[in-house]
DNA sequence: CGACACGTTGAGTGCCTTCAAAGCTCGTGG
DNA sequence: CCACGAGCTTTGAAGGCACTCAACGTGTCG
């Protein structure tokens, strides 16, 4: 990739290049001293599919999405990464996803090797790393479950929830959703036609309401958790 | 679970009770020395979805499958393990999946707690579980883009080559098909009738054989890959 | 205001599912 | 040894859910 071509720009860097070392000191937030702040404009990639996976990303604030491209044109979206998120851990030379910023978005870029640094010295941040990759595996899986044995209705409704929780959303509340229908289509595995009349169909059961186009306000959680609930019985 | 019905039983324990301390030992394949062999009969369940998450296990010989079951009775595969392969490691109190024998099969157990403190003293053994973690969430990745946007056509070939992969197998050869027609419709996200139809029209389109139902033929494995890829373009 | 991107709605089609029944295979007992 | 039966697989016919193609609405920004 091109420099001119990426959209990442680290307007004040708030490290040396090189490891800083306060970050092994006990009591400092190890994360914290290794970062790089990133701005990235809407729509712009952040890496892409094949690259050499040279940093991982902590989501300040903004919306990313990962993606997998075919070569037919068709497309996955594997998740969304919200305020927070640590995404393009990678344990492989290479990323084996693309990202692309949902919104326009700040990221903290974490350079792999001070990060791979940072996980030989400290148990905590090791901890952190694994935790991460079963979190990805647990969201992984629920929405093989979706994918594998939901319907339209029950991953839409599935979709809305997980955003509920994720922002911690109760009844009445308004939920961000940062995400264009193209992008939700995607992720779950139907076509953007069919997202749209399945959100119109909950708006008109009152399940929903749809103020504008990136704000859903859940007006019934519970059905709507029922709906969503092709889960396990355990 | 009731001590009477589990499945598995240890006729030979090659370990003692507690942890074998010779595995902690340099050049001792560490995993080895503490394990115990339990046979499964056909069908019986391993460990269930919710339970304790007191062993993880290696397949020796024989199949596994690794299920979610939803309240209302649908059933997804998350996944087989053939030979050799790891299963059942959680990080978490309790199993997520529910692990049942696809034919007879033979296991090696780990206790949790061996496995937990040899990945303390043997940055090899984290390294081997970390590792085991990140090809879960790769075939997951890849599961679901199957799922997300593949045909069923797409789908089944995709599988048959995963499986041909999986058991090194080339032109010609057959490949072994341990698993019954439903466990692979879970699987896909297909039903029984579709993955069998599926299979009839790629035996008429001479790009398999089936010689029984548990062996299939890739008589053109080239064309067969092309319709599995739709991979990604990187 | 006009253009463009995104979202919504409508009509018709097709792929996969559902429901139904017949075939195959293998273990079991007469 | 063979008949029987249960479980699994395969095939057939009909229907439905989501897709495709198409047009229209809406909000956003120069």
């Amino acid at each position: 990739m091109a420099f001119a071509q990426t959209a990442l720009r680290s307007p004040t860097p708030r490290v040396a290049a090189t490891f800083a070392a306060r970050a092994l000191e006990p009591g400092v937030n190890p994360m914290q001293s290794i970062g790089t702040v990133a701005n990235v404009a809407r729509n712009r990639t952040i890496f892409s599919d094949g690259d050499d996976a040279a940093y991982s990303y902590k989501v300040v604030s903004g919306a990313v999405r990962l993606v997998k491209l075919m070569a037919d044109g068709r497309r996955h979206v594997a998740g969304f990464q919200l305020a927070g998120d640590l995404f393009g851990i990678e344990w492989g030379p290479t990323y084996a996803l693309t990202a692309e910023a949902v919104t326009d978005a700040v990221l903290i870029r974490y350079a792999r090797s001070h990060l791979e640094r940072l996980g030989e010295e400290r148990a905590d941040v090791r901890r952190q790393l694994a935790e991460r990759l079963q979190s990805d595996l647990r969201d992984a899986r629920e929405h093989l479950v979706s994918l594998g044995c939901q319907t339209a209705r029950e991953r839409v409704a599935s979709f809305l929830m997980l955003l509920a929780r994720r922002v911690d959303a109760g009844e009445g509340e308004a939920i961000d959703v940062p995400m264009g229908r193209q992008d939700i289509a995607d992720y779950l595995g139907l076509t953007i036609e069919t997202v749209c009349r399945t959100l119109t169909e909950l708006k008109e059961d009152r399940l929903i309401a749809i103020p504008n186009r990136h704000q859903i306000v859940l007006a019934d959680p519970e059905r709507l958790e029922a709906i969503a609930e092709a889960e396990d019985d355990v």
